[in-house]
DNA sequence: GTCTATAGGCTGATAGAC
DNA sequence: GTCTATCAGCCTATAGAC
């Protein structure tokens, strides 16, 4: 085994791996036309031809990548969504559990956020199928909660888009957060991602709770 | 005055304004990077060059838009914050003008997005500081809020984030939206803004309100 | 002010040696 | 499997006619 810097592959099979870490960087630093494949086969150490030999083309190394980060995503919340607690639970969990993915993979709310802008331009129907499970499993927890009483009346897609466009929001805006603090002269401390989960779940918590019911009526 | 089409000009001022509107749409659409002035030129029935003579370059036309909608959008804001209404209802008023600020220039909330991804590159001082004026807004609000006892103890920031990253969200999902269910074969119907304003307004208030006072208590 | 033509730079994909 | 060299295409910005 011979080692290499960061990223970099020697060995016959893990120049392929290289290409699929120096790609999910540079792809969500700088967008998919923005990425050359020049700049992602320098990052793997490796060369232009390399990501033709082994994904065909620019795009089928990015395909590639989103399909791993989709099916990773989606697989842990099946796995939240199995454990049967209560809806509101559930829903604090998600939460949590994107973060902590978003930290794991700083380049999956990028990349998700550049394909949204596109229109999913680059993705087939495999990664929306992949990416449509994580909707599927927040809309059966919303209507669990409203079947158990424990959530008011919700429209589950509208609740989604509320969760998911916060969280991505948090994740990608701190490098521009920092530059538009840094040109208006104005000081504000930097976020912690705890904050912003446990803000998010007292939102949840408090925002989609079922009204108490009225006390001895009826 | 010669008519033409869709955002055409033919008299000599109103090139530069063709120009704005179609590279406001062109941008919105495709990026910085993706939108070829030559694509800019033709919808505005105009020419390549003209970028260059009205705006100096590409990115001069781009600058001159980011102004243009961000000033108009922080004016707004300010607005509301001029009445002295309670905080929740400054915030509830907050959700329902960038929704219809949003409706009314589709591309407001998706070249924001794509600025915040590219961490503001295509962005100088004066944009930063003109659009920081709508965080301001929001953060003086949720402190008025605090000392008002209406809302309970929160980050402005945060705050800020999780309502701007759900509004823009939802305003820029709509395409990806679509392909995804169709794609995938699952029949959602389109959302409605204003629904989602409904959603969002009573996220709010439930969820940042101020706890109801502990009832006969000190 | 507006246009055409073009210079100059960059990029994805491939051919072909090893 | 990996690399170098190269081709063909596309893009911004500008020169210069009108």
């Amino acid at each position: 085994m011979k080692p290499r810097g960061r990223g970099g592959a020697a060995d016959p099979e893990s120049t392929r791996s290289a290409l699929l870490e120096a790609g999910t960087h540079v792809f969500a630093e700088r967008g998919f036309k923005g990425a050359t494949a020049d700049l992602i086969a320098r990052r793997a150490r490796a060369n232009k031809a390399m990501i033709n030999y082994h994904f065909g083309s620019k795009k089928g190394l990015y395909q590639a990548i989103l399909t791993a980060t989709f099916s990773e995503m989606a697989a842990r919340f099946r796995g939240i969504r199995a454990t049967d607690r209560p809806a509101p639970e559930q829903l604090r969990q998600f939460v949590a559990l994107f973060a902590e993915f978003a930290q794991a993979h700083p380049s999956f709310p990028v990349m998700f956020i550049r394909e949204v802008l596109s229109g999913g331009e680059h993705m087939r129907r495999e990664e929306f199928v992949t990416l449509l499970t994580v909707f599927t499993q927040v809309r059966d927890a919303v209507e669990q909660g409203m079947r158990e009483g424990t959530l008011r009346k919700l429209n589950p897609l509208l609740t989604h888009f509320s969760l998911m466009g916060a969280l991505c929001f948090f994740f990608i805006v701190e490098p521009f957060r920092r530059r538009a603090f840094r040109e208006a002269g104005l000081d504000v401390p930097a976020p912690e991602a705890a904050d912003f989960v446990a803000h998010m779940q007292e939102l949840v918590t408090r925002g989609l709770a079922a009204d108490a019911p009225a006390r001895r009526k009826s």
